[in-house]
DNA sequence: CTGAAAGCGCTTACAG
DNA sequence: CTGAAAGCGCTTACAG
């Protein structure tokens, strides 16, 4: 019904030329006033919008952003989607998303689309397998065509390209200085994810806070039942009284195993994970957790890009910048 | 470095002209094939790859579909979408992604964005203030383009296009008809999202379900403590054997209350809710659920649409597709 | 078998 | 102030 009307059918129902329409449309001083109302009163009546094709191959750009997720179903990422999204829409850009689920093989055929011309920019965050196999030259390809890309979240790899992430290392650190001085002795560690880099960050910034004296407790392993047999040795025979972990899996662990050697949340042991804000406050009872907005991320990574491609920043330089997260107190810190 | 080289430049660099090395690089039978020798091997020496902007210029496309998510925190809607993006990838098509938080202004927007001609095909689920507001004018805009649309998830109000979702209505009777088959007499319902149209089915499924002469216990509002309180009405006063949950917060809120006033799960109440895998199996007891498979849903979707934008579907008839559920039992409905 | 021309829908320097 | 022409990067019917 309302198929799309033209430049061309516009000017041709007016008795002018497409670029008088054209000019019009845009304003353009060298246009008579009379004309210009003429042009936008039709164009309005048939509800003319640029084709936005047309006007990208002309602009030589393509008016949308490349979005690499690893996991959509990890909370995180969705909410740093959405987080990119509204910075996109805000400024007219369209994101594209790409979905990586960890693996290398389909972060090189996203890549590929990547680099053909569909994006004007890159946001990408790393697949594990890609940090597994530390296979990383599809990477550096996307900088080869000179694409604007902004890595974000998963940031601890040498590259010279922008980078935004939070501190991992930093957050760990802080929640074991934080059971320290409430007196906590024993603070154990658990994690599905110590091979990934923010895994292996989070654990450091937990040894970096222990002092002297203190024991390291760590149960980690990517295979379920070694990690349950980790976290049973240190809640039943190492008797921690705290535990920090390092992801949504562990947490959801040494919470079960509490419960089943009728170990009490907080009384017997505190806990602090990486959880996202919706599951961490529901639970019962609620487990304190590090907030990391994501959707700041995103937001603060857009318009690292926007900035980038705008050529806002200086070529030789890039940009790293940190989000600063929080411990977010809830019933499993009570003291 | 790796400057995008064009169909131009390859042509000069061969001698020959443009149509011959478009044609070549097609594999037109015009062509000599020691010319399509020629031109490939020298495509491939500097990466050639058409510019997919003048592509979708010459094919009155775009390449891409919008597909547009009420809100991505929701673990379903994220799983939707990564589904929808496998099939895109497979089909090449792009997914642009437009995020309407639930509202209706920004869903305008975004339909708006929707039928400049962005995008070549449309997913949309509707957000909780469109379906409040009952105002779907937009939704019919994009009709009126003659944008190939599929509904998918929230499709209960009337509008001519192609729809899929699960069947939200017979999910909670067949759940509820099972708790009545292990003998519980007193079920009860608690929701936080009564007023939508999911939620009103899930609802009217358990009032269905209900045997003569058996009371319903609804504990329902959007409102926290109004909710909180009908849930401990339920629990204490009316002393119900099993809840069922249309969502995530409401059965969050149950398992809550029950551990506050010492009611066990499963022993003295038994529990069914609308949650994710993810989240279901980790509690502790873990929660039975409906499995909604999104991702299929997603999948079925993009395939949907994809048969409709290549005409294979009849133009006066809907499809309407139903994703079956599947009550998956964890330990709250151990009998 | 190869190439010139037209065209997808737009914008913009250039003539008039 | 208006319009013809060139061009963004491609494809394809048409001539030769």
């Amino acid at each position: 019904m309302k198929t799309k009307i033209t430049l061309k059918e516009l000017a041709k129902l007016l008795n002018v030329s497409v670029s008088t329409v054209s000019k019009a449309l845009n304003d353009s001083p060298e246009i008579s006033p009379k004309t210009v109302e003429r042009v936008k009163e039709l164009a309005a009546l048939h509800k003319y919008r640029p084709n936005p094709v047309a006007v990208n191959l002309k602009n030589s750009k393509s008016g949308t952003i490349g979005v690499v997720i690893p996991n959509i179903s990890n909370n995180f990422f969705a909410q740093v989607l959405s987080g990119i999204e509204a910075k996109a829409q805000k400024e007219g850009l369209q994101v594209i998303t790409y979905i990586s689920n960890e693996s290398l093989e389909r972060e090189k055929q996203i890549v590929d689309m990547l680099t053909s011309g569909f994006v004007d920019g890159v946001l990408i965050a790393i697949s594990e397998a890609t940090h597994r196999a530390r296979n990383y030259d599809h990477i550096f390809s996307i900088l080869e065509y000179e694409i604007p890309v902004v890595l974000y979240d998963r940031t601890n790899f040498d590259i010279p390209v922008d980078k935004i992430g939070i501190d991992d290392e930093k957050s760990f650190e802080e929640a074991t200085q934080l059971l320290i001085s409430k007196g906590v002795k024993k603070i154990g560690l658990a994690s599905g994810i110590h091979h990934l880099g923010v895994g292996k960050l989070r654990i450091k910034g937990y040894e970096k806070a222990l002092l002297e004296g203190m024991e390291r407790f760590v149960a980690a392993s990517s295979r379920h039942q070694v990690l349950v047999d980790g976290i049973k040795d240190l809640l039943v025979n190492k008797k921690v009284e705290a535990m920090l972990c390092t992801d949504f899996g562990s947490a959801m662990l040494v919470y079960r195993m509490a419960y089943e050697f009728n170990i009490k949340i907080p009384q017997d042991l505190k806990m602090i994970g990486f959880l996202n804000k919706d599951v961490a406050q529901y639970l019962t009872p609620s487990i304190s957790f590090i907030e990391q907005f994501p959707e700041e991320l995103g937001k603060q990574a857009m318009e690292m890009l926007i900035k980038r491609m705008k050529g806002q920043l200086i070529p030789e330089k890039n940009s790293h910048k940190i989000i600063n997260t929080e411990l977010v107190h809830l019933e499993s810190t009570g003291f």
